[in-house]
DNA sequence: CCGAATCCTGGTAGATACTG
DNA sequence: CAGTATCTACCAGGATTCGG
């Protein structure tokens, strides 16, 4: 038996050959936001070193979960990207990340808040059955970072940065009221009333958004 | 920050640095199916150190997903166990399974099935949604193997050995018939008719098996 | 500056032997 | 039965270097 492999017929064992090693789920977690390149990966995994980036970038795309290419002339840049086969891990990436967000307290000492690790958030806090038949466009603020969520007849999509015709902005002025919001700490109305929030848009969207995103 | 930290506060961050390691989700799945002695544990994994399967049912321990408990007096033995905690992670290793099982094509040279790969495959191909209200117990004969499916309400529990009070038994006689049932290779009728199994009990409950176990 | 490759160190896993 | 001990080999972490 090759050393790496778990010497089993099983799907399981399988996928934990193809993701288990250190660093792959974080990095197809952050490619499931669209196309990086290794720079990108690079900030947004700050403690991976780069010789570890650069072999699992080649392992992901030896196991077909994602690929490199070159991107055309003025842009000379290298993008990684998954494949299909990798998009597919999503489900069971957002039932990991559910499972373990259940220990989130504080962050540790040293612990980053990337932008991916929120948007993960988003998806794993999503509730498909809240979202049936719903069509909507938020833009969140969240001072550094901005992102997009756009429900498209039920179906989540998740992107860092603006979008371009949102039906509800929400901005957050003071404190985490979008977490709170989506741990049911405070309600649509105390977060407008207190300040913590400023919407732009349809008003009903944000009871909405409670209603689809839940902890 | 501390070596086998990943250094983000993110659930999934978290979920592999509880369970990222080397043989954890494996020796997880095994004892999804109940408590676990350190040798029923090792025959289950037998290409696990004894040393690692040590240390991981260690870690597993201190986080809190599993507990070692020693069995009351004539049976001076040492069962491992899920907590509730541990157990809470079935959806996603069904999701994680669900993805890998898509690779598997023949056993590789060397590798081994175990009865709890197999019971793990009735849970990844288990549609709950063709289970809703539905009550019956199954039992499974396949050569070296019996399993045991109960369905109880549309929610299944998986177990190996024999069924107290089976509904139906379906007992392999040549080749992969169940597998073959719930890839869609074989009907139920053509199954019976080939005289690659036989069944006891209830006929309309095998027709009713493939619906609830596709893949 | 991007995307690595190289080198070194220390820690983790594999293999096997051994013990209460 | 349920592990521990020991040794080796490999992998990850960290820093530096290098070609396009």
């Amino acid at each position: 038996m090759a050393s790496r492999e778990y010497g089993q017929f099983c799907g399981l064992a399988r996928a934990m050959e193809m993701i288990g090693e250190r660093w792959s789920v974080l990095i197809i977690r952050n490619l499931l936001i669209g196309a990086q390149r290794f720079t990108d990966l690079h900030r947004g995994l700050p403690a991976i070193p780069t010789n570890v980036l650069s072999a699992r970038l080649k392992q992901l795309e030896e196991a077909g979960l994602a690929t490199r290419r070159a991107l055309p002339h003025p842009e000379r840049a290298v993008v990684y990207e998954l494949t299909d086969f990798g998009r597919d891990l999503e489900p069971a990436l957002i039932a990991l990340g559910r499972w373990g967000a259940r220990t989130l307290a504080e962050p540790r000492p040293g612990e980053v808040v990337t932008a991916e690790s929120i948007a993960m958030s988003f998806r794993t806090t999503f509730q498909p059955e809240a979202a049936v038949g719903v069509t909507a466009g938020y833009e969140l603020r969240m001072g550094d970072f901005t992102f997009r969520l756009q429900i498209t007849d039920g179906a989540l999509a998740v992107g860092i940065g603006p979008h371009p015709s949102p039906d509800l902005v929400i901005e957050r002025l003071t404190g985490f009221p979008i977490r709170e919001l989506i741990t049911g700490g405070k309600t649509p109305d105390e977060v407008l009333r207190d300040g913590s929030v400023r919407t732009e848009g349809d008003p009903a969207l944000l009871g909405r958004f409670v209603e689809m995103f839940r902890f």
